[in-house]
DNA sequence: AACTATTTATAAGA
DNA sequence: TTCTTATAAATAGTT
């Protein structure tokens, strides 16, 4: 149909070809909603040209899923897609026997009520051996952080009494060079202004630097812990 | 095109329509196929008929697959599976997470050691805590089981000894008014053949009735359960 | 995108 | 269904 008859095989010319590819397209679809129209079916026309430019036609009234879907419930057992859904579905199904194959070994550990229903006397006595070998790792492995804990506190102490100690010095050191810093109840307006700003500090640390070698276990390293030791 | 125009609405008459969807079924796949020569186009056309008969057709070396991925690759977010299909993945991955929580909580109540690292000081008392709580609970069930079961040997026991009584009672009668069952050494034939028979159970019954009254937890009730206390 | 000579599709009838 | 055939529709090549 047209000024010669063509032999169907692939058009080389690629402008001839979009241009036939872009008539032959709409006859198709053209045609496709007359027979949807004529005959009442259901029609699904998805095509890529060469370049991978999409077109479709559907049925009016339809989607392009629902006659998809009645395609894949037509061919039924070649099915498509039902091997790789079916072992995702049977995966999900298994991970929840698993999980819930899980919750009972907790609620069992837990001594929870009724699922000790299922449990056989031998169980129970494995189940409670096993606990007490756990509880065992667990007050190991609580008495190896409050080690830790405490070891590192005492450092931190020995560290602190050692810096201590060099302040303590060198604030003597400071006393015997610069007279003017011991205090007097009336010293010049200037050193009493010096000693507000920087010196508070050295002096509250003379005034108590008797009463720091506290045992460590008074001090909180951090004040959210509580280290009562059950 | 035909010997007369038509109209391009429902054919009413099911005979004539049924011809008309099988003549321009073949057109519209015939031009399907030259388009898919010529143009070397991906062509998916599937369509049912009024009674659901479905035809398709496929573009050569294709696969209605493929070119069903690749549309619903093209649709990218108007998708038509994607929210079912990942809300799937994502329910697949969130039991797969829930099953790690679990694992790991039953390697902390195992006492396990890697995992016990990310446990602080608070989280091993509290650990611990539970852990002793539970035991308790397995413990109580425990005794309980062992509670029913030497509570149900006890019955069985004490209906045993009862019943022992009443054929003690029975055979006395029995002695008395048959004499001739009290055993001698030179019983006649017949009477021999009897015991031999029927009444040996009696017998051995007389023989050793005072010792029946063994404490219950000599028992064995199920040969396979060990009642240690550990 | 429009034109048009020609091929192709198909409606109606057998 | 399939064949026939008159006619409508599609379209290849051209503008």
């Amino acid at each position: 149909m047209g000024r010669g008859k063509i032999e169907i095989k692939l058009i080389e010319n690629p402008t001839n070809r979009q241009v036939t590819y872009s008539k032959r397209r709409n006859g198709i679809f053209k045609k496709a909603h007359e027979l949807s129209v004529l005959c009442d079916a259901k029609v699904s026309l998805i095509m890529f040209s060469k370049n991978n430019k999409m077109h479709e036609y559907i049925s009016p009234g339809l989607t392009t899923k629902r006659i998809i879907d009645q395609y894949q419930k037509t061919l039924g057992d070649i099915d498509l897609w039902r091997s790789h859904y079916e072992k995702m579905l049977e995966n999900l199904k298994k991970l929840k026997e698993i999980n819930n194959k899980l919750r009972r070994q907790i609620r069992h550990r837990l001594g929870e009520g009724l699922d000790m229903d299922d449990l056989s006397f031998q169980q129970l006595r494995k189940l409670e051996e096993d606990m007490v070998s756990s509880i065992g790792k667990i007050r190991e492995r609580k008495f190896h952080v409050i080690k830790t804990r405490t070891d590192t506190c005492r450092k931190k102490v020995r560290s602190l009494e050692q810096m201590n100690g060099n302040l303590l010095l060198e604030l003597k050191e400071k006393c015997v060079i610069h007279p003017q810093f011991v205090l007097h109840d009336e010293g010049d307006p200037e050193s009493a202004v010096a000693l507000a700003n920087g010196a508070s500090n050295l002096y509250a640390f003379c005034q108590h630097h008797t009463h720091v070698n506290l045992p460590p276990h008074h001090h909180h390293v951090h004040g959210e812990d509580d280290l009562r030791l059950a």
